[in-house]
DNA sequence: AGGCTTTTTTTCGAGCCTCAAAAAAATAGT
DNA sequence: ACTATTTTTTTGAGGCTCGAAAAAAAGCCT
């Protein structure tokens, strides 16, 4: 059960809320970071001479633009960029992408590939993810110990702690428990998280005023994700990485779907449900991936003229307002971003999504449902596992909890 | 944003934890209490003889039973039944029902009253409640001042502030602000509560074992309500109580629900429903209450033979069954609670509902997700408002925040 | 230029809180 | 009656945060 406060962890808690005090507001000055967090001037002073002194923060004092100030100026506190690294990995459809990115955000390296994961044996698959991070590491401009985090972002779903992947449609394998094989093959903590999580992570710290205590990153491609944050927190199943919002029942016995099941959202609104549609295939037929190129050309269709391509959209449309709906009537109506490939089409998806939301216990508010939209999850994606594994150092390594608070008195 | 650990907090937080280990394990030792709590002993030492001290907490001997162990023997620590009071509104179709319950947990007087929630005016409706509550307030037995907090609980949609009533099927009615008038008739603090909320709040209390991190309670009556633990904590919506499990969208365009929107779970599985469909009547008939006698009645045709009365709980099953799988899809599966006259009835909706939920998302799992039944919801809900005051007063009244902690040092 | 004002940051003493260890209390066993 | 055992209380030390005051670092004004 939930367990008292120890008197040290006080001082750990205070730590970490200063740390992430910076890290959301860039440059801020001590007496900022006072009225952000509550606490008092001095505290403040306290804990950032320590972190000062133990090279996290750096003084910096490029607040020049407040040079029409009286009294004294502030003193920018900053990330040191040089106090840690973090690595991320995202394996998506046919593609797998690392990044090096320093303690204050910034990419230093980066790697692309392609590579057949429909296909690949397990051994080989996960050769080639050990074999991509080995190469960054080995880069001599990287000093490898600096690197405290790798996080992995994977299309599909992963279990509740972040360990592994349990199932993903860009793969027949199952069950790898990613983050356990590259912690022990670099000795670097790791973790395995859903993209769509990852997404909405993202979209928190990039545009925090639009996207900060309740919104919803969906992603429409190949298969439907969604990352849902409510009341400021990820949210996540109780045992997998959970939010399968594609896999909510628009039709009992309806579609095939790409899971294997009948009538999800999925079956309705991914890429290859659109396309077997508009190709006016039975709602039987087995899914087949569909490249972006050509959807974007059935997007294209679908506007130029009234047809099947266009009717497609539509269900898609349908069948996404109708899950929209019936998760409101859970959560309450929130923001939406739409992201991926089709929500560049999310003109044709719009209407129809509307008028099925107005249906439904959501509509209430029909109107007032935001709708962005970003054709390219994939930097969403992996800038969500870097800020995940950046706040993970932030708490975890630079306030540590209980003991390893060594090296503290010297410089 | 979170806010930084005061200084004081910290005692304030360690005050409530210790008078929640007692609330929750009965009669612990000091020993046993920073067992759970992780404070050392002399932190516990210090504030159970505080809250002694101020009358919160008394010190039973009443550890009889561990007679046989030898050392010094353990003294139990108990909640002192007149350190507060609270009381308890439970506002259900036809039926008012208050409470008057001690800080221990028992309840010291009770009063239930009809009346007609569906016909009443606005003046009257809020006029009933106030009177039964100043009655009860009244009793000489009583000392009105030691009532610290009344929790109202009401089949509906609440705001997420439980401040007020948003919606409910007892009345034509909206926005009602309970909690609002309650304050200030009383002057007493109060909220308003969900019922299904409060369904799930008791469970956790009754049944810890079995209700702890993960669980749904459902409501199985005229209508379809849900209350969701998640984590340990209850779900609710961003702005409203949530968890309208009843109207998330069964089939599209389907059949007539209360709520006035079509295909809602509720529209296959409410009372109204279950009897529209025995009663071969159109899906698009007008939903009329049915009184529970009824039910029963309707339950035992259905048992006796194969017709339309089976065939309504069949389908009655298979919207659940359907919601339950897209639920499932987005928190993992977790044991149900079926409560209300009809889960009284679930022998005729399991199989149908097993069979629907095994073609969802969360079917992988299906043999493996356990029901019980509770046919009675009234104890539940107002075990729960209960259990919910005193928490609060626990929380708020007896471990309080900052300021406001006087006559601390005399007796 | 020099003194004054303003704002930020640091310093210092006081007050709490928790912890660990020792002491005290209460009982069973011998 | 005495010892062993276990629980509870007491005590002293160490740490943390806070508020107030001092110090620092500018700009403003005469």
């Amino acid at each position: 059960m939930s367990v008292g406060i120890r008197h040290d962890d006080l001082r750990r808690r205070n730590r970490a809320m200063v740390i992430s005090a910076v890290r959301r507001a860039g440059q801020p000055s001590r007496t900022e970071i006072a009225a952000t967090t509550g606490l008092s001037h001095s505290t403040i002073s306290a804990i950032s001479a320590d972190l000062i002194q133990e090279g996290i923060l750096t003084e910096s004092k490029a607040s020049e633009p407040t040079a029409l100030k009286r009294g004294r100026p502030q003193i920018g506190l900053a990330l040191n960029p040089e106090a840690a690294a973090v690595l991320t990995v995202v394996l998506s459809l046919n593609f797998l992408s690392v990044a090096v990115i320093d303690y204050a955000g910034q990419v230093v390296a980066e790697e692309q590939q392609r590579l057949d994961t429909l296909v690949m044996p397990r051994d080989e698959l996960i050769g080639e993810c050990v074999a991509i991070v080995r190469r960054r590491l080995q880069d001599p401009d990287l000093d490898i110990g600096s690197v405290a985090r790798i996080a992995m972002g994977i299309q599909g779903i992963t279990d509740s702690n972040a360990r592994a992947m349990l199932w993903s449609p860009i793969t027949p394998l199952t069950d790898i428990p990613f983050a356990d094989i590259l912690e022990k093959e670099f000795g670097i903590s790791a973790t395995m998280e859903n993209d769509c999580n990852m997404m909405a992570v993202a979209l928190q710290w990039r545009d925090p005023e639009r996207y900060r205590d309740d919104f919803i990153a969906i992603l429409l491609s190949h298969g439907i994700g969604m990352g849902l944050v409510l009341k400021g927190a990820l949210f996540t199943g109780t045992h997998s990485s959970g939010g399968e919002f594609g896999h909510m029942i628009h039709r009992p016995g309806g579609a095939l779907c790409r899971c294997g099941r009948r009538g999800c959202v999925e079956a309705y609104a991914g890429n290859y449900a659109i396309w077997r549609s508009a190709m006016r295939m039975s709602e039987d037929a087995e899914p087949v991936d569909v490249g972006d190129a050509d959807m974007r050309a059935l997007a294209a269709k679908a506007r130029e003229r009234d047809g099947p391509e266009r009717e497609a959209y539509r269900r898609a449309g349908e069948a996404l307002g109708f899950g929209l709906g019936s998760l409101f009537a859970l959560i309450d109506p929130a923001p939406v971003a739409m992201v991926g490939v089709s929500a560049a089409a999310f003109d044709l998806i719009e209407p129809a999504l509307r008028e099925a939301i107005a249906q439904t216990a959501g509509g209430q508010h029909s109107e007032s449902i935001s709708f962005d939209t970003e054709p390219n999850e994939l930097p969403l994606i992996r800038e969500g596992c870097a800020m995940r594994a950046l706040t993970f150092v932030d708490q975890e390594i630079f306030a540590p909890g209980g003991l390893a608070r060594a090296g503290k008195h010297v410089a």
